[in-house]
DNA sequence: CAATAGAATTAGGAGTGCCTAACTTTTGCT
DNA sequence: AGCAAAAGTTAGGCACTCCTAATTCTATTG
């Protein structure tokens, strides 16, 4: 039987993972907000399962089982973040903890229905793209703006979407999907960048920064 | 902390209690599908948490901290199937066991957007009444069609909604909340019913009857 | 290459919620 | 009243998911 929390490990290990890096117990805890001890008694579970290849002291890799139970989750995450936007009209910084929870307890009827009422979107309300039912995913071609040099230009695809706090800031400054961009200035003392975005200009931190991938020009 | 689990016990003890009568170990294991055993832990830990005053051997009764904790999950319940009805265009006979779920999962926030959304409606798409955020709910006056007399006239004002097959049928026979019936003849032999509903007639069994109440004329 | 810091695992325990089997209390009937 | 059936509870166990503390393994570095 596939668990709440068995979802939420999965999906955690597929965004760590990236291109199939192996992922560390320590990573896992931090992100799930656990202990080492018990990511250690749970990936356990997950390889008996075959969710996940286990190599005692060397992290873990999802199967192909797993693969396909995270983009699963990853639709349904997705999905109900933009139904909440969309149809109910929340602001986006609240989604994702609801989302969190809903994503476990939404059926795949309700889900077709969800996803049939939006139009069958492409992406989520911060740009990530919305996995197929059958489980393809897009692969953005993306920088995080931290990473960029001055003179870059592009447009936002995706913000990340776990801190309300953070998300406010972004909409404030116009930082959100969709808005083109260009780093004018780094400080050498502390890589605050200087932005132009759309007919503004704004100053991002490196934290803010990394909060924000673009897709460059050309 | 409550759980999934105390929000259905506390729900269940709810409905069997009626005018506060005093709710059995057996009746619960019925209702909930689990064993007396399993109620008798969970009914002992409910007592703790104060939501029940449990009477050993004799049943429990709803505290007001219960009572108030229903009506809670009860208003969730009932907003959530009309919303998967009206927003979702969802089947009326699908949604108790969607909401089943939903109800534990869904933040204050989010069903507020939902009663908005839907107009703070006074009912669910099967006539029950919807308990207000406060925790007041209207106590309708009405028969249960299996216990009426030939002759009677009303108004079909609710049915129970637990049982997607039932609700087919009744949909189909048109008997819905709503509806205008009377009772022709009561059949001696097996106390099957003929009704007149609008402007068709139909024959129900008891244990049919027994789904649907209305309320009399006068 | 041995000491050691850091990462991971194991041991032991808790709360939740379910089960079966055994036991106790209540109830209904003669 | 007395006995048996029915109803309810307790005992013991399991799966899940988390915790702290103790232990073991890996990786770094002098
Ligand atoms: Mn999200
Ligand atoms: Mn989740
Ligand atoms: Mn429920
Ligand atoms: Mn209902």
């Amino acid at each position: 039987m596939v668990t709440n929390a068995d979802q939420d490990y999965v999906k955690a290990i597929y965004r760590l993972q990236g291109q199939n890096r192996s992922v560390s117990t320590s990573s896992l805890a931090a992100t799930l907000g656990v202990t080492s001890a018990s990511v250690s008694g749970m990936l356990r579970k997950l390889d008996q399962a075959r969710m996940v290849n286990l190599r005692r002291y060397r992290g873990v890799r999802l199967t192909e089982r797993g693969r396909r139970t995270a983009l699963e989750v990853i639709r349904r995450h997705r999905l109900i973040e933009l139904f909440l936007v969309e149809i109910l009209r929340m602001p986006w910084e609240n989604v994702h903890g609801e989302a969190e929870r809903l994503e476990h307890a939404v059926s795949d009827e309700v889900l077709a229905r969800i996803d049939k009422l939006l139009g069958s979107p492409q992406r989520d309300p911060h740009g990530s793209p919305i996995p197929s039912p059958s489980g393809e995913i897009a692969l953005l071609d993306r920088v995080r703006l931290d990473q960029t040099a001055p003179g870059v230009r592009g447009t936002i695809c995706e913000v990340s979407d776990d801190d309300p706090e953070m998300l406010r800031h972004l909409s404030k400054l116009g930082l959100i999907p969709g808005a083109r961009i260009d780093v004018r200035e780094i400080q050498q003392i502390d890589e605050t960048r200087l932005i132009g975005c759309g007919k503004k200009r704004c100053t991002v931190s490196p934290k803010v920064a990394a909060a924000v991938w673009i897709s460059k020009d050309q």
